[in-house]
Parts: structure tokens; sequence; C-alpha cells
DNA sequence: AGTTGTACCAGACGTTTGTCTGGTTCGTCA
DNA sequence: TGACGAACCAGACAAACGTCTGGTACAACT
């Protein structure tokens, strides 16, 4: 029977799959119809098959062999199939004072979860200290999340490690010397030894949290 | 055979199955087995149980009735289940200049895929127009997340509709009075008119992406 | 030498789960 | 009034998938 207003249901149904997909928990058809008090698996099955017409779903591929058949629980959600290097969870490292190198990256909080373009590998977060950034909107306490890589262009901000400190500042080439340079007036500009100096990624975002911190996973694997 | 050096395996099972977990999409045993390579499904099967019996892994609870069988592509991540509101989507709004009060919040520059312990329908983003809270730090072009809430308390950073336009400012409260205060000496304390004024929420984050800019799904849904 | 534990294998059983066939009810439009 | 489509239902088949039993090979320790 025609019950519901049409389309009504059938968004209600996007809505659950949407929320259980992002959750990273794919339900099964029956569990769509037993949600919806279908009394037949063949109704949320259309309903499903409907929203895969209008492109808001995607069936995950049956890779490799014969392709008549899904996948069980294999409904995704389209979006984010194109866009593989989504979700991950990187280090956020703890505000560092000094200590070696080594220690200097290996204060973890946990593991922050975010969506990237960049490779999980790649990346780590940062808890910043002091006010030396202020004037290009970055205070304590902000979160910053930094793309590894040894080198960086004039201009871009980046975390370095200064006589086994680990600083974020803008980097300005001048020649073949570099700078880091404070954006606060209180603070000089870093001419450091290339010797006792590594940059250790680019600032590629800033978070700052208001009241309620962010989610954060315990810390797992190395 | 003992072939791997003892737990070597294990370590790279954890990685594929957090990396499927992380992007939606839960392998079964049998994807497992091929992936690295063992031809016998119990191969994979005891690594998983034995990253369950390691606290790394969880199984998806078999809801409802008989629990002796686990689902089909029921592992899950543990962390991410005690944390059933992570994935989400928001709606960003584009920098709004004027317009009615509707328009106003229906300027969408697509979904901004977020991590939070807020519900997502209680949640928005906001890109930030203009150099009025400089000295807190928030500048032009920066996305902050606000939560909808008419009220909010004294010092909290809010996102109101003053006259039909959205502006950021710190609120303060003067008995029954309230105020929007700008952080930046150039703008005038806003003591706004209350019956052409709405506390649409709070701001509970800031993001500012250098170079690459966010992870943006297109507009779906209403 | 025996024991123990880990990593692996072969094959099977039974539930889960996607899919199919065929049917009913109702609203809409010609 | 009939045709047609949307929403729903009943029951079944077969593949996918978790799980089990019973094994082998090898290293480490006693």
């Amino acid at each position: 029977m025609g019950r519901t207003p049409a389309g009504e249901t059938r968004k209600r149904i996007f809505e659950f799959m949407r929320h259980r997909l992002l959750a990273g928990d794919p339900p099964t058809t029956r569990e769509v119809q037993e949600q919806f008090g279908f009394r037949a698996v063949q109704t949320a099955r259309e309903h499903l098959e409907a929203l895969v017409a209008e492109g808001l779903l995607a069936k995950a591929r049956s890779q490799g062999r014969g392709q008549a058949r899904s996948q069980a629980r294999g409904y995704r959600l389209p979006a984010l199939l194109e866009q593989a290097t989504e979700n991950c969870l990187i280090p956020l490292l703890g505000r560092v004072q000094a200590g070696g190198l080594t220690t200097a990256l290996e204060d973890p909080e946990g593991l922050l979860p975010i969506h990237s373009r960049f490779s999980e590998k790649e990346l780590f977060a940062l808890r910043v200290r002091g006010d030396s950034m202020k004037d290009a909107a970055i205070v304590e306490d902000d979160i910053v999340i930094v793309r590894r890589q040894a080198n960086a262009n004039s201009g871009e901000i980046v975390v370095a490690l200064v006589e086994d400190e680990a600083t974020v500042k803008r980097l300005r080439k001048k020649g073949r010397r570099i700078e880091l340079v404070p954006e606060n007036d209180a603070y000089d500009v870093i001419v450091p030894d290339p010797a006792r100096t590594i940059i250790l990624g680019k600032v590629v975002e800033v978070r700052r949290y208001f009241g309620t911190p962010p989610l954060i996973a315990p810390y797992t694997d190395a």
C-alpha cells in the first residue's frame, strides 16, 4: 500500500543509512527492514536500490571474480568512495618543552581523528605552546596539523626542530640561508644554525577547540 | 610454519584492518586471508581473534536475538565503538554578506566531514568574513564550527544574526542587556536591538587550512 | 625427548544475507 | 473504467561468510 506520502520513507532510510555508514557500521538489507517495520525484505531492498539509482548510495564492488552479487553489508556512501584517503588517526603530540630529538616527538596525547587529503603516515599534530605566532592567529593550546617534509617554501608556516626544541614559525629563505620568523613583535627572528636545525614539516591546518576538547583515541600502535 | 618473525604479520593485519575500518569498509575474514596470501580462512581468523583478545579490535554485537554468531564483516575499531557520535557531515555555509534570515543560512559550500562529540544535527560550519575577531585569533576565511543554541554564557564566542547579517563576536551579558564584542580595537562594541537579534549558536571550534582546502562532500540532503 | 606455543593448513557445516519470482493494495492519470 | 506505477508483502534459493574440527611444521624451553 502506498502508506507513506511518497519519498518520505525513502528519505528516512537514506538518513538511517548515512548515519550507520558514517559510523562505519554498514547495515544489512534485513536490518533496514526491521528498523522501518517492513514485513518483507524486498521492500527495504527496493528502497535501497532506488537510492542507488538516485546516486545517493553506492554498492561496494565485488572485487575480483564474478560481479553478479554484491557483498554483505555492501552499501556505501558514494562521496566517501571517491576519496579513499578520508578518515585517519594521527598522533597528537603534547606541548614539547625541550628534550632530545626523539623525545620531542614522543609525548603523545593520543590519536586525533581527522579527515584529510594527505596520507595518514605523513601527518602529525602538535599542540602549540607560547604566543610567538599570535599575529598569524595561532595561539597557545591551538593544535597544528603538520605534514612531514624536510623542506618548505619561503613564507610557509613550518614546525622546526631548533637545538632539540620544536617550534612553530614562518619560514623565510634568504638565498641559501633560512630564517624562522615569529609573528609577534615581542620576539626576534631566529637565524638558526643549519647544522642543528631540522624542518619537521609544514603546517597545513590549525584547530582550536572551545570548551569541549576534541575526540581523542588512545594511543595504540607505534 | 612459523614463517614470520612473530607478531609481524599480526601487526600488518591490524594496520590493514584499521585502514579498511576507517574507510568504512569492513573486510571479511576471507578478504584478510586473500590479502595476506593465507591458504586457509582459519589462519586469518586466528589472527583476527587474537587482535580482539588484545583489545585492538572489537566484534560488532549481533543485536537482539542469540549472540552465538557474529555478523558478516563484523570487526570494528573499539575506540570508535565507544564514541557513537563520531563521524558526521555538517553543512558549511559560505561567507554571508547580507540577505534575509533564511538566505543567510542557505548558502552551502558543501558538507564538511568532522569528528565531534556533539550530535550532527546541532552543528553547522561558517566561513568567517572580516577581521573583527583578529585579537581572538579568528581571521578571514577561517571556518568556525557552531553549535546551535539560542543562548550562551557571557564571554563565549557566538554567531549572531543582527539585522539579517550573520556575525561572529564575543558575547557579553550586562544584566539583561547583551553586547556583541569584537576582538579588534578598530571595531566598536555592538549593542544590538534584542528584537532584531538572534543568537544562532556558540562557536565550539575554529579551523584554518593552509594551501590545501578541506575535504568537502557535495550538498545532498536538506 | 617431551612439552608447549605459534603460525599455518584442509575441508566442512550452518547461518546470514543478497537476490529473485510473483503477488496485493492504492493513488493517479488518461 | 482501465492502465500504470509506487509502495508493500510472502516465501524461497543460492552465495557469502563466520565458525568449527582436526590436522602439520617449527621454534623454544625443560
